[in-house]
DNA sequence: CCCCTTATGCTCAAAAATAGCATAAATATT
DNA sequence: AATATTTATGCTATTTTTGAGCATAAGGGG
């Protein structure tokens, strides 16, 4: 065993190559942001398109990855991150079809970190991006959204059709459905990336035209409209990564406060949470919730632009961390929105 | 800023490589396994020493890393892999000393694979063994363990007060406190990394000796002893972090069902269930969470080895992952345990 | 002052979780 | 054979948590 181990290490670590990328997110009142900046990689090609704050991993430079993110993000954004988690480590090639063509082979780290709304200026060659602008079917807080039913289903249930078997085409309708939350099965707000690598593996994404697969049907055209500019590289699909994780995340752990300002009232943190989650929730409810795990505290201090009755600030209790293991904001029902 | 990325890409790519490592687990009725392999690594001063299968990427003959994984795990010990999922990747320097000078700078990523309890016989070199003998802190099924209250509670008091300051000493209280569910927090039994690390940190674990870290106190001896032998490279630390990862999500997966042979007993599964989160179950509660989520049907069979009266056998309904998002085995209430 | 808005307190019913009691059906013990 | 012990399984009473909504408070604009 030994042995077969040094002919493979001998052999294969020349090409190798780790790349870090970072899907910063932001909550701007009602809208969830992602960071993206101009022109990563020297190769001219890409060279105007955005994609994610990313650079090499640089294993004399970087003390650690984590660190070594810190600093490509410090240098193209300028901004200095606070809440960091590693979601998942890529090690297909990219969809980019620039990279196909021999090159390193990519091994990339995507990592999730969470930027205040007060530290938000887009820094040059920088943009705060809607998320939604990029993901259009994720946001549910109107109802189902049209292109869901419009666009989206309909294209899915032709590629189902173009399933081999009829073994195939069964498989392909159930992760449809399950995906999707067609067919009487329900929108798990959660399975981005599976919804997400669905569309690309049906051929209805941007990226699956750059990347050269067949698009012969003119509402396939019409959902790559729709979609935008595609991302470099697997920038996309870290992106996707990047939101299934955080709307997990914020049900059972406290992080929805790193995206906060120092004070804030209730409804704003609502607006938050619905925000990532891409759902309206129950007002009284949410409060409840919010107020019995005890996670915020008020300041005594009134905001009176809020349209109506002024509402209280508060402040996220950080010493309640310590005191138990404290699950984050759990999702109160869904506000039932009649569309759909 | 396509400049400075240039300038890192040249000088830093060459003393990268790219470790897989699989944590296979499987559960043998009462106890959560592990598989570890001998001699790994060609350097023949770990020849003798365990660890997890792992092996380096290869970028050439391996299409995905997933795939390389698979590769290496079949290799070294003839399974083949089912249920996987990556875990994290780590970046920093493993702590084995030997990798310490020099060498190329390892990074290392972790999977989670889950082996059915059928497909359970010890390869040759490689030997199934019992999670809680690396982690005995990790076991309450039978109350709170000994160890814990023996020796790492006072070792881990003996670390606070070597903080330097009255601040420091505090946020290790805290610290403290809160991972090992002592001075009334309660115990969480998914941080089992978190544990892991402040252990580590605090002097108390066998890799902390082969660092050659210091240890000046006889009760921190003790515990090494208790600990046995120590893993290679960074394993017990992946190991932990598989642990709590299984730990978390079968609550809200069924992933239990990848470590149950096709039938079994509701008691059978309770004591799978047992096994890995580390604590007893409430048994009416369980058989009734688990048949209210429509996750299992009676198969009609009837088993009579069980000492008492004959249990029916039921199997797992793969169909109903398809219908609905199924969120695992929630954990009933724990039962106390009248000990601590 | 009425009407709009948003904030916030409170209630009522439904659903789920918790903790046992009780009985059935086998094996082990006396 | 009778009795104790073990495990399986059905059922219930109580408490907690959720879901949905009513009602009132407190601001601004006509």
């Amino acid at each position: 065993m030994p042995k077969a181990w040094k002919k493979q290490s001998d052999s294969g670590q020349r090409e190798l190559s780790i790349e870090l990328s970072a899907a910063l997110v932001a909550v701007n009142d009602e809208a969830p942001k992602i960071l993206l900046v101009r022109g990563q990689g020297d190769d001219s090609a890409t060279h105007s398109q955005f994609g994610l704050p990313c650079g090499p991993f640089d294993p004399i430079g970087h003390r650690t990855l984590e660190e070594g993110l810190r600093t490509w993000v410090r240098e193209q954004s300028g901004i200095h991150l606070g809440y960091t988690e590693q979601l998942y480590t890529f090690g297909d090639r990219f969809r980019d079809p620039q990279e196909r063509e021999g090159g390193p082979r990519p091994v990339s780290v995507g990592y999730l970190a969470l930027v205040r709304q007060t530290d938000l200026m887009s820094p040059e060659n920088a943009d705060w991006s809607d998320w939604y602008r990029h993901f259009p079917w994720e946001d549910w807080r109107a109802g189902a959204p049209a292109i869901v039913s419009q666009v989206i289903a309909s294209g899915l249930r032709a590629w189902v059709e173009t399933g081999e078997t009829r073994i195939d085409k069964q498989r392909r309708r159930e992760r449809v459905d399950m995906t999707f939350g067609l067919g009487g099965a329900t929108w798990d707000n959660e399975r981005v990336l599976e919804r997400y690598e669905l569309l690309y593996e049906a051929g209805l994404i941007a990226e699956t035209v750059a990347d050269g697969r067949s698009r012969n049907d003119d509402s396939l055209l019409q959902v790559h409209t729709l979609m935008g500019a595609a991302l470099i590289k697997d920038h996309r699909r870290i992106m996707a990564t990047a939101m299934g994780r955080l709307r997990g995340k914020i049900k059972y752990r406290p992080v929805i406060f790193e995206l906060m300002p120092p004070n804030f009232t209730l409804y704003q943190l609502q607006r938050a949470v619905e925000a990532l989650a891409g759902v309206r929730l129950h007002k009284q409810n949410f409060r409840r919730l919010v107020a019995n795990e005890g996670l915020v505290e008020a300041t005594g201090q009134i905001a009176n632009q809020t349209g109506g009755r002024p509402a209280e600030f508060f402040r996220f209790r950080r010493d309640v961390v310590r005191e138990r293991p404290v699950s984050g904001v759990r999702l109160p029902s869904r506000v039932r929105t009649n569309q759909q």
